[in-house]
DNA sequence: ATGGGTGCAAAGTGTTTGCAAGTAT
DNA sequence: ATACTTGCAAACACTTTGCACCCAT
């Protein structure tokens, strides 16, 4: 891996997202930035996350219309309620054995795994019952 | 729901969705659609696509670069190779108690969940262990 | 000093939409 | 006959890239 440099702008990007727990995407990370750097580019936000994600410091998650990103904190899973669009994340655990119950049954190198539970919010159902 | 029709170009890109494995992007699908049918556009295909997810007939996932589609046959869990990109279904059995169980805690409607894995497949292994 | 990084604008992708004409019901 | 659907082209949203200048190391 070549060397990389840590820029304010790096810094800046990671900080947001570290900061922020909902899951944003990277055009609000974007406006966030340009409040605090107002020369900040959009391709700026894009490629650092990129080199982020490749760090394995921010993860990346595909989500209808575009991506959200968040901190590393442990493995775990996403909610997005079909209403609203929200996304949280799930108390659940992560099960780490079906990452080897599947690499035994296919021969394949099994690294990770991603579930993204659908439904509906709390909130949302609450305006449903109205 | 408004009454819909069964057009030739739906009933094609079902055909097309239906009869092969591969997990086809939208672009593919309407590749081969035109080999069938040299008149067809894209947006058709975009708009059926669309109609045929929504009557639960065929099955769209998120995937890096695009959506990917697949007739439904139950539900089950896929497997994306980071070297190649090739998606597989997995011999893994769907587990809907995680669904009930993340509703209890939250008290959310969960509906579904869906989980991709992410690796290295066999065919690549092979390749990189020469 | 040197090569990775930035900002800008332009170019790409993948997907959606407005509209007139076509067609399934 | 009605109104859903098509094909086309233009518009869109999100992301990537080329390039000259900049700055962290």
């Amino acid at each position: 891996m070549k060397a990389q440099r840590n820029t304010k702008q790096r810094q800046l990007i990671l900080w947001i997202v570290s900061n922020r727990h909902d899951h944003p995407t990277a055009e609000q990370i974007y406006l966030e930035a340009k409040t605090k750097n107002k020369k900040i580019s959009r391709s700026t936000v894009y490629r650092n996350l990129g080199i982020l994600v490749a760090q394995g410091k921010i993860i990346q998650t595909k989500m209808p219309t575009s991506d959200h990103f968040e901190a590393v904190i442990k493995d775990h899973y996403h909610f997005v309620c079909s209403k609203c669009g929200a996304i949280f994340d799930t108390p659940l655990d992560y099960d780490s054995t079906i990452n080897d119950s599947l690499a035994e049954k296919t021969g394949f190198v099994v690294t990770k795994h991603r579930t993204v539970f659908e439904g509906i919010c709390a909130e949302c159902l609450k305006k449903e019952s109205k």
